[in-house]
DNA sequence: AGATTGAGGGCCGTTTTTGGCTAGTTGCAG
DNA sequence: CTGCAACTAGCCAAAAACGGCCCTCAATCT
């Protein structure tokens, strides 16, 4: 049985989930789905600390017991993700040359769609090679405020459409 | 001639039926169908308490005297379902397999379908290969249940569907 | 000329759909 | 009574459809 907390943040309320050993899941609030009792334990509360300090600029990495499932490509993506560092970025063919498959650039895509820890395994780091945000799970609003938090898009808005 | 109660519980009314020696048939409130006549003896009052026991959490194995006809092939598939134990579960095609039957896979299915002692005769515990319910006479809902009840589902189904 | 769009094709993993195969039961015709 | 369809709480593999892409090549606009 999994369980829940919510967290406000600069771009809205998320939902974490825990096992009870790891970090499992991460739900935007226009986007829940997963199913668990609201609850609290040692993951799901140093989660939120790490978040919380994140979100006020003073931490770049994360630290945190994750599990994520998933089939072995999309695990593969996700562990490259994790291998970006804070305030950079990552076009999807950068990343699937990464992965010595030059080819799966749209299978890169779908792989990050997927991806259930947003923010904490960072796939808002992934941008189209002509600089465009291209997707997010959460908005590309959300995607844009990452992103200029990490002082990337500082200058350019490149947020159209 | 046939005689029958009512019995409330978290899934729903299920009326039992007794011929004086044996239980007979359980039916859901959704589908009643059988003849007889409203009363009470020691089957029904033992088939009650037992059941209560189990929907209580309480007791895991059902000790009735149970008379259900039907064809050889589907007293076959009745009694393979009475070895499933509580809280597991098993596909169609591993049932058919354990009849060295390994094709009468849907066969196994209609079988099913006409078990005339849902939950006594767990019928529940059996789902699709792919971990989908695929049918109970109860509903899908009931099914669900039962198999939370029993503490199968905790983990798994977020796959998928 | 250079920069900016938009359509088209190719790419790869995943998901959904489809179609054939199956054995027993049931209903209906001969 | 026999025989023949038409069901069904399934299963597997193959095929098609779908994405958080990316390149090329025109067509268009500064």
């Amino acid at each position: 049985m999994s369980i829940w907390t919510e967290l406000d943040t600069p771009i809205g309320t998320l939902r974490l989930h825990s096992n009870g050993l790891a970090l499992t899941a991460i739900e935007f609030e226009n986007r829940y789905e997963l199913e668990g009792q609201r609850g609290e334990d040692k993951v799901l509360h140093e989660a939120c600390r790490q978040l919380g300090e994140y979100f006020a600029g003073e931490r770049r990495r994360f630290d945190l017991p994750l599990q994520a499932g998933g089939t072995e490509f999309q695990q593969q993506v996700w562990t490259a993700l994790q291998h970006i560092p804070w305030g950079e970025t990552r076009s999807y063919g950068e990343l699937a040359c990464e992965l010595d498959n030059p080819k799966a650039v749209r299978a890169v895509g779908a792989a990050n769609g997927r991806n259930p820890l947003p923010i904490v395994v960072p796939c808002h780091r992934v941008i189209g090679s002509n600089g465009k945000l291209t997707g997010f799970a959460g908005g590309l609003a959300a995607k844009h405020a990452l992103l200029a938090l990490e002082g990337v898009l500082t200058t350019d808005l490149p947020l159209q459409n």
